[in-house]
DNA sequence: ACCATTCAGTTTATTTTCTGGACTGACTAT
DNA sequence: ATAGTCAGTCCAGAAAATAAACTGAATGGT
């Protein structure tokens, strides 16, 4: 199978994975959810060749994940944004940083944390279920075709 | 940056992504969640090249978020079943289907549905504070520098 | 005994992708 | 005039992915 058919897939995940499954961009979204904005800051930071830092911005860029905003004229410079199709990533970013805070924290700890404005606590992000809202298990749940299937 | 250089980053997301941040490892993930446990059938549903999906494997297997698991002698043959570490995933596939339910998903709705067993409904996944419990959104959170920061 | 089939890979040659480094172009600051 | 900033593009070589064939251990049929 070749990368660009894995969105045709009737299936959640390859279509997902088809925009963000791949290291450098999920580096990227990263960032953007650090508050990095511009091309130089993230070439700098993530220390990969420019040529694949300008195509993944403009595949997230033409996947509507992230939007060119001007922050200048003369020269036109423009700055990277998460748009709101991208802030729904954050789960998945707080999915990840949680697994590898379990897993991959040294003794001293995780090396950062979050800070739930609402309450004012740091947090770990815990998956609930949408009906109950408990906490889920994967265990817990069943899978079954849905009305997208084929 | 070379790939291997993600997992010494002092980052969750770098040393997480370093893992299963590829297109076929996310994929593999999936089926595994999906209840696929032997080589040819991921090789099968997925339609990638054997050696993808020999070295995938086999790297999931060294980096324990999947174990090999006889279950047959003569000849003996493994089988792939996720570990208890594999399973902590679980909520980032959720995150990764949850995105693409919402915004890939054609007219006739998502291709899977999910069911809580513990409470019969069909759900979405919800990610929550777990200080406080409410719902959590990306702008009402703060990240700082934490103790495992270099 | 012989041949086909299953399963889990490995090998090989070719195609695709990624890399580092230099370069472009518009502008500002000294 | 010269250097520097920013956001890229271009190029040749290196690395990774691919399809397709092959290996090897065993079973099942005739």
């Amino acid at each position: 199978m070749k990368w660009d058919d894995l969105a045709d897939q009737p299936c959640s995940v390859a279509r997902t994975v088809a925009v963000i499954g791949d290291r450098w961009t999920l580096m990227i979204l990263r960032d953007c959810f650090l508050g990095i904005r511009r091309f130089e800051d993230f070439q700098a930071r993530l220390g990969i060749s420019r040529t694949i830092t300008a195509e993944r911005l403009k595949a997230l860029v033409d996947e509507g994940v992230l939007k060119k905003v001007p922050y200048q004229d003369r020269p036109l410079r423009h700055e990277y944004r998460l748009t709101d199709k991208g802030l729904d990533l954050y789960p998945v970013m707080m999915a990840v940083v949680n697994f590898g805070d379990r897993h991959y924290a040294g003794e001293a700890g995780p090396p950062l944390l979050h800070r739930h404005r609402t309450c004012g606590c740091d947090f770990q992000p815990v998956i609930t279920c949408s009906a109950c809202h408990e906490p889920l298990a994967a265990r817990e749940v069943e899978t079954r075709a849905g009305p997208g299937a084929v």
